[in-house]
DNA sequence: CGGCAAGTTGAGCCAGGTCAACTCCGGTGG
DNA sequence: CCACCGGAGTTGACCTGGCTCAACTTGCCG
């Protein structure tokens, strides 16, 4: 009966909406199940060292994970996070500065085994080419991220953070509300700012009538094109824009 | 005569030291030269808006590219630089908020055929490889940016770019020179920062003993160890450290 | 040698960092 | 059930690193 999924994939989101094993052929994700594992992390845990070097790709089901980067003097940030249904390849750590995995949330992924994993690559397009789009994405990601950092104000980034966990995380988007998965402290390391500059900053959207500070991690937005317009700087859009003419100085 | 290369490809960067064209089969060489054309930008000079659409894949050759973002109020940010033997993909660009690609001096690049790329992608093995550890290189190198703009102090900021141009661009390391291929103005908005203070920082690193300020666009790096501990907030060094476990706050 | 853009230096200011006190809230034990 | 506790978040007061603006110097190209 290969043609039934493995019980522990049935169960797994990454199995359903076109996530990755859900492109898989009945006996792929057999062989995948069978030399991969389950691992679950508690908020405020890492990845064990030792599991990465032997088996360093990771499917996040559930929860967000981060990616932290600590200076000598403490100084710490998270300079990415992941969220249900990214993949995460981590053979190059070692050739990189990389960081540490957090679990900003409990969070449950999946350890895929290397051969595995790469003998998909190697034949099944729909796979590879979800695994590019989703590295291309995160590419994406992260040169918005450093938009935000290099220069905008305090309340701007926070808005586009807001947007972010908004387009990122899954809730009903129609409602309003967004969830901010994280602690205070996780936002502000995230967005390169500290705690208190995080508070006032809601503070700020609020009394401009942005958003509403429902509780820590749930905020309603009130006036989503004024979010939007501060989020980019006041630019008129936070949609796809792709590649756009502007003029270049001489 | 399959085998010799197009005359265009047996002079160009990408043929040699294990670059991507390098990888390919003669025949593939060929198709993919046959579909492909070389494009050449001056300083300042971005790549025009219909060519991306056309063509969205982009081999450099010669020179710096950068991906620039504005915002509305024209404050202006570098996400990324691109050198020598970089592969672009732009294909998901315009469903992700982008930017510009300008020049930062003049650059040479090849506009990939898609459909020649793609069907190198699906059938070798070896040019896939070095297009997906590019990507994953740009990746790690984002992160690192991340995480120099989000907790770094000015100073430690530009040891840390020096340091990527000694890594990225060719050159004589054991010179000890290393050549900033961009203008001040173009560094202030890599690093988020102004003009007047990458100035200032410069004076300082120099003042420090770390450099020495040669010309405009040449430093010589006087004390290695001491910039890297700095670059890295006074950690002990710059080498990959792959995933360090660290003390996580409970 | 002149003209212009790039880069540097200086003076003053402000956004956000820092430090400390306070509030809020969930968990725990009497 | 309530008092207590500890950690997270918030608020306020103050301070400083880097931004701003303006003047000056340097370097490049005719």
């Amino acid at each position: 009966m290969a043609s039934l999924p493995p019980p522990r994939c049935a169960a797994c989101a990454l199995f359903f909406d076109e996530n990755f094993c859900a492109r898989l052929a009945p006996d792929e994700l057999a062989n995948l199940n069978a030399a991969s594992r389950v691992v679950s992390l508690r908020r405020g845990e890492q990845i064990p060292a030792g599991t990465i070097e032997l088996s360093p790709i990771l499917a996040v089901e559930r929860g967000e994970l981060s990616l932290q980067q600590v200076l000598h003097d403490g100084r710490r940030s998270i300079s990415a996070f992941f969220v249900c249904g990214d993949i995460i390849d981590l053979r190059q750590a070692d050739e990189n500065r990389f960081g540490s995995l957090v679990a900003l949330s409990d969070v449950t992924f999946c350890n895929l085994s290397p051969q595995a994993f790469d003998m998909i690559m190697e034949r099944n397009q729909n796979a590879r080419e979800f695994v590019w789009s989703n590295l291309q994405n995160r590419v994406y990601r992260s040169l918005n991220h450093i938009s935000d950092l290099a220069n905008k104000k305090a309340p701007e980034k926070l808005a586009s953070f807001i947007l972010e966990c908004r387009n990122r995380l899954p809730g009903r988007k129609s409602s309003g509300r967004v969830t901010i998965p994280f602690r205070r402290r996780d936002v502000a390391e995230y967005l390169g700012m500290q705690p208190e500059t995080i508070s006032r900053s809601f503070r700020d959207l609020e009394t401009r009538g942005l958003i509403d500070v429902e509780t820590t991690s749930v905020v309603r937005i009130c006036n989503l094109p004024d979010l939007r317009m501060l989020a980019n700087g006041a630019r008129d859009d936070d949609t796809g824009i792709g590649l756009r003419v502007l003029r270049v100085s001489a």
